[in-house]
DNA sequence: CTCACTTCCTTCGATATCGAAGATAAGCCG
DNA sequence: CGGCTTATCTTCGATATCGAAGGAAGTGAG
């Protein structure tokens, strides 16, 4: 069953409180949002009826009477997201707080074009739900992660690299003639960094570096995800100080990609002998002490490290989280920081983070969950 | 007479729009603001009532009845801004709009100290006050820019260069001890960007570069100024890419600023047998086609549009609008916009403007206007 | 010239929210 | 153990806002 989510004004603001977690009491409500006690009451009540909100047991005492516990409940409703690969999609059901019902993995060619893929997703979503969720529950958005550029106004790919027929393909019309529900769709590094905010509570801007095959950054400001026109975050083509020159895929000289992906470091790595199939084999190479390995990874790191003072200086943010598949080895992220104090300013660096991603491997669903439910009360 | 603004909720929205300028009527008010028709009419006679609107002829008809035109009364108040140079200060009064009533330029030494300067300073407000400012018409608020980073918690200056005895002095509280008024303090560059925002009308993302003696930049998100920690925006210092080594004065080799700015440019042109006095001069010299002065103009703007690049890449900003006392030089401009076109992503610099900024010399006074209006405001 | 439609602004009853007061149940101190 | 204070949540009258309807004054077509 697909059906929207039935609130408005203050009862949006007040189930966003609780689905987020951040309130578990009306008195919680009331000291956050704003409203007067009476006013959540009231709301809460309505909510309450809705089934949208159910109360559980009691609270411990701040000194005075114990609160009601609220939480979502459990007929609330679910949502349908999916982060599409080159070769994969991982895709799942998530309820309203964003919490996993089911996550999976299906093999998916993003090459056999976006009607094709788009349909086997919403055909996974529809077998998923037939599964795993009780009719009663309603379905309420769907998600999707693309890996390129998402124009934020018409809601479409742009100029993909390696998706053909995926320009300007318009997903969020193709998933509505399917679904009658709040449709995301989002660029993967955003989701991953929507995703890896939740991870930081108090902290309103931060930079999520995503190093894998390729290089890719989310922004988010003030605690909203900045889009720009789409390409907001982009560090993959900046291009970097270097003794020689490398051309890159995309026809310029010594972008960062070509010296610090996964891929640039797969490809040296096979010709110094060592042949690697996957940029998470390049982490056990590094655990293992191989030379060549931990040196590329350093030098991958002092390089991104150097494209991020400029920003860090710039933006200024709390976190630099950096995720992906390179992530877990160490000394990409220590050189990453290393180049980071060297040359940022010391304002720009007081208090700052520069730390692996804690969102785990399923960030972007975790984005996207969160990112639909802002859509859905919106 | 001061006196804080009398509003309160949707009083301070309906003034807010009419004193930027973007409505002029009930009708203008209730599609902007969100609220019904009659909620306007109500908050609209009150605001009369109070003295800060005014109500002044009509205005054209769109097809119905014509509109009655509201306007900022002239009882409504006066801001005092000031701009803190390191030889100078640039001061005056502004009614709530924005509009200047009168500005003035006066020598001052920042090395004399904060309490010095600043006292100085709101000598020269209240001056200007009883000379120009009928005595009902209360002052509401006062703004001071300081060319230094300002930390946007503690509103202190945080390790501001050649300005000894200014480090973490609270500037605000200081001021505070004098007026009993909403208080603004902010960074120079900060304020010019949010002074030339309001020349480009229905543009959410700037970067507004001050190429003069120093290099800044002032970043808006969203239509917000970005403050960070107080650093945002920061360029001057970030390393860019060169054949020799030139030490910059904060001791590492090859910032920004050791290339490109003003003072750079003077250097290089006094070793060349051209001596300069002032970084306008360079603008003369390059507008009588002085081949060293072009050619040292053109490279910095080169050199900046390069770091601008890893910026626009990662910002995704509508406009990159380039103010300063180096910013009249065309050849600044075009070899900027060469620099950033030629290395951006395509979809980065989607209806980008680069252009010479709109808002003239006084973009931080204007800048600081609008900021405390918003401070009287909230 | 008249009539129908549009736009602006006001009036009024309905609804949402505020703020004060009160009920209930905690914790803490003497 | 009792009294006082604190915290949570509810009740109720006051206030802000909504939404519908209406009055006034425009415009344009027939």
């Amino acid at each position: 069953m697909n059906q929207r989510l039935p609130v408005q004004g203050a009862q949006g603001d007040l189930l966003r409180l609780v689905a987020t977690g951040k309130a578990e009491s009306r008195a919680d409500l009331a000291r956050l949002s704003g409203l007067a006690a009476s006013s959540v009451s009231l709301r809460v009540e309505e909510l309450l009826d809705a089934g949208l909100l159910a109360e559980e047991g009691s609270g411990t005492s701040r000194g005075g009477r114990r609160p009601r516990l609220l939480r979502l409940s459990e007929t609330a409703g679910v949502l349908a997201v999916a982060d599409l690969g080159a070769h994969h999609v991982r895709l799942g059901l998530l309820d309203l707080s964003g919490a996993p019902l089911v996550i999976e993995e299906r093999p998916c060619e993003i090459a056999d074009g976006p009607r094709a893929t788009l349909d086997r997703i919403a055909d996974a979503f529809d077998a998923l739900l037939a599964e795993h969720v009780p009719a009663p529950v309603p379905l309420r958005g769907i998600g999707t992660g693309i890996p390129g550029p998402v124009d934020p106004l018409t809601l479409r790919v742009v100029t993909p690299s390696r998706m053909p027929g995926w320009n300007d393909f318009p997903v969020a019309e193709h998933l509505a003639t399917r679904y009658d529900l709040p449709i995301l769709v989002e660029n993967d590094a955003n989701l991953m960094a929507a995703g890896e905010t939740r991870c930081w509570p108090d902290r309103r801007n931060l930079m999520v570096v995503k190093a894998g095959t390729g290089i890719g950054c989310g922004v988010v400001v003030n605690g909203r995800l900045h889009r720009g026109r789409g390409a907001a975050g982009d560090i993959s083509h900046v291009r970097v100080r270097s003794d020689s020159s490398v051309i890159c895929a995309c026809g310029h000289p010594d972008c960062l990609e070509a010296y610090a992906s996964g891929a640039a470091l797969m490809a040296a790595l096979s010709e110094a002998g060592i042949p690697v199939t996957r940029t998470g084999d390049i982490v056990g190479l590094v655990n293992d002490a191989i030379p060549e390995a931990t040196s590329l990874v350093r030098n991958a790191g002092r390089r991104i490290g150097e494209v991020l003072t400029v920003l860090v200086n710039f933006f200024n943010p709390d976190v630099v989280a950096v995720g992906g598949s390179l992530s877990a080895a160490e000394p990409l992220i220590t050189s990453i920081r290393a180049a980071v104090w060297e040359r940022c300013l010391p304002l720009a660096t007081r208090d700052l983070e520069v730390a692996p991603a804690r969102a785990g491997r399923d960030a972007a669903l975790l984005g996207a969950g969160a990112l639909l439910l802002e859509a859905a009360l919106t």
